[in-house]
DNA sequence: AGAAAAGGAAACAGGTCTGTCTCCTTGGCA
DNA sequence: TGCCAAGGAGACAGACCTGTTTCCTTTTCT
């Protein structure tokens, strides 16, 4: 086995145990334990537990967007039905018995300091999944694209926690898709119409 | 100082420690040094740290949701305004220096055991969060107040985490506020208007 | 084949954690 | 005044944590 298979091998270990059990909870030696894997070869590639925190985290972003952007697109072709298929890729997420939020939330939940590299990886990742939804709102042709991006990356969120607090699984994706359907409705009419919200 | 006062105050110790922190990572030493308060005080009133993280989340429900509902009730007379005003007084919130995200959902990142006191803590919150926007629903005579409760919360969830993990404070509770009333007046319109959604 | 790197196993150091216990002081109350 | 529960201070136990080091084995590459 090559050294950076070990690497990767751990890093995929720790994505698991850091999902289910969060960051504090798991130590240094359970995940070695489960990958099978010597104090030595982490102390190799990393110089410490934050470092594996944050690689854990980076190839999870890669990973994760890069599968739900294919489950998207591999479910529906135009821009509005790509839109609304985000809340059944994500109702699958959900549905996973392996669902325990997502981990740039539960990490921000432990991490609280303000500028770090951490923070920075868990703002990336939403600002890419925002932007995700911003090229699809763009091919829509939505008078405010940026905005409506906006709107729909909120229900997505609020889906998340939702169905990992209230174990409402399927149902907080549903009731996501149904809001987003009206919002995207909204997002495409005359603009006059929409005067009077506040 | 009675004992009960050296209990509470022990509890609202704990819930500012826990809120920014996160619970593995608040030792019991640092609540009782925060709160200048003896270890064997905190095991005569509690058998566990367990136990006290319980008793911070459930008292911290009572006052959160009692001086939410009391600040978005002064804001505003109209259901739809304070359907509305929900969003500002969460903007308030996010903009308070001591904001570190949602205790509950912050907890459940810590806790993903499915069947224990604590997750019933926090499901009960988000339930009676719920509850009071699908009254204010009501009231405000939509075709359908359960299923637009539900959506508003969703926008509520999402505002709270993007501005906790992308520190967009005021950004993530002015665009919620903004679907917010595009959801709103959806609710009120025609049913036969809402066709060919899907 | 031989050298160098990588890795496994495990001891170890030093710290922190929860929870218990002892000894002493204080405060309230009859 | 005298009693007693409550509390403070802190030692203590036992567990767990991160990170280092030692000794030995395996792999890998030339």
């Amino acid at each position: 086995m090559g050294q950076s298979q070990r690497r990767e091998h751990l890093i995929d270990t720790a994505i698991v145990l850091f999902g289910e059990h969060g960051y504090h909870a798991t130590g240094i030696d359970t995940i070695l334990a489960r990958a099978g894997v010597s104090k030595k070869t982490l102390y190799h590639h990393f110089r410490s537990k934050d470092e594996l925190i944050l690689a854990a985290l980076k190839k999870y972003d890669g990973l994760f967007r890069n599968d739900f952007m294919r489950q998207v697109e591999e479910r529906a072709e135009t821009p509005r039905d790509r839109l609304l298929a985000v809340y059944d890729v994500a109702a699958a997420w959900f549905e996973d018995s392996a669902f325990y939020g997502c981990m740039y939330i539960n990490a921000m939940g432990e991490y609280s300091e303000p500028d770090t590299p951490l923070r920075q990886v868990c703002k990336e990742f939403k600002a890419l999944m925002r932007r995700f939804i911003e090229d699809l709102c763009i091919q829509l042709g939505a008078l405010d694209p940026a905005a409506l991006a906006e709107e729909l990356a909120l229900l997505l969120e609020g889906a998340i926690v939702t169905a990992q607090v209230s174990q409402t699984r399927r149902r907080a994706a549903e009731v996501a898709k149904l809001a987003a359907a009206t919002l995207i409705a909204e997002a495409m009419r005359d603009p006059d119409a929409t005067a009077g919200t506040d």
